[in-house]
DNA sequence: TTCCGCACCTGCCGGC
DNA sequence: TGCCGGCAGGTGCGGA
């Protein structure tokens, strides 16, 4: 499932691969794949035919490839399953997925590709060409862009945890002006994002904090552990490549990343908690799991959620 | 205004 | 063997 690290994975691998590209032509296989381009498939394949690919950037899980000389720009969505894969048809062992969706044909990428491939198995993923919007704070909308702008549906989002121009201290403030639990104000993209399920409860678990734990409760210190433990887990989890349980993560060549072997709690129902030993515990927690060792993180007695 | 629940979607897996 | 339900989960929207 890409999260922050897997996406951040994927941006360095086109920001190499396929940056310069102009793109020469668009198929489009599946037309929920651009839900969010207004205008549909054909719109979406008319504004891309002849643009050159300038910039690889990131804010979150959010990947835009700035279009030369527009204010606009490609902006994709991994969603739970989705894949961008840089291809070359020429290349033996090259095959075509069962769940290719969408396909931008290239021309003069540094790598020599040819394709730019969006394959997702769920189809939460999408793809759509949309405007740029100058940023609030003057600074560049996120990694990998020096431009102070950002795609107009991805404005609404916070900085991520390892942008350099997030302020610690606002984010910290409105965790804790919010009346909600812990969890719930982490996965919430809007404060910070990138972080979602996994990096949830691996950076609660450093932090020795229950996922129910009201958020106008914690000081700011503990505020600012979850929040150092979140960037640690994602930081360590970009050097090892993401994190991969299954075929649905891969990065641009198509290889998965071996993080999951690092992981503490998410996934690890029943396994001994690797500092106390403790048997992990699963939650059902908003139509998904939350992980926890009851021993490092006591359940509180005021939980919210 | 803030928070919460649910729909969206597909493939895998376990139970019957 | 085949069918069915549960589960995975990021995002956006509607309702409270």
């Amino acid at each position: 499932m890409p999260e922050l690290p897997e996406v951040e994975t994927v941006r360095d691998g086109l920001a190499r691969l396929v940056v310069g590209a102009v793109v020469r032509d668009v198929e489009v296989f599946r037309e929920y794949s651009v839900r969010r381009h207004d205008g549909g498939p054909a719109s979406f394949a008319d504004q891309l035919r002849g643009r050159r690919l300038a910039e690889a950037a990131r804010r979150g899980k959010f990947l835009w490839l700035p279009l030369e000389g527009h204010d606009a720009a490609l902006l994709a969505h991994l969603g739970m399953s989705g894949q961008l894969l840089v291809r070359d048809p020429d290349v033996a062992g090259t095959w075509e997925h069962p769940h290719l969706r969408v396909r931008l044909h290239l021309v003069g990428a540094p790598s020599g590709a040819r394709y730019l491939d969006l394959v997702d198995q769920r189809t939460f993923g999408h793809l759509s060409v949309v405007d740029l919007v100058p940023t609030p704070d003057g600074a560049p909308g996120g990694l990998g862009t020096a431009r102070a702008a950002v795609p107009e549906p991805v404005a609404h989002i916070g900085r991520d945890l390892l942008d350099p121009a997030l302020d610690r201290d606002v984010v910290v403030d409105a965790i804790r002006r919010r009346r909600t639990g812990i969890k719930r104000a982490l996965l919430d993209q809007t404060v910070t994002s990138g972080v979602g399920n996994i990096y949830a409860d691996e950076s609660l678990w450093r932090a020795r904090l229950h996922y129910a734990r009201p958020t106008d409760t914690l000081r700011r210190a503990e505020v600012h552990r979850v929040l150092d433990a979140a960037a640690q887990v994602m930081t360590e989890a970009l050097e090892h490549g993401g994190t991969s349980f299954d075929a649905l993560y891969v990065n641009v060549n198509g290889e998965s990343g071996y993080f999951s072997r690092a992981l503490a709690v998410y996934g690890r129902e029943g396994e001994p908690c690797p500092r106390c030993s403790t048997r992990i515990r699963r939650d059902a927690f908003m139509n998904r799991s939350a992980y926890t060792c009851p021993r490092c993180q006591p359940r509180p007695r005021n939980a919210r959620w």
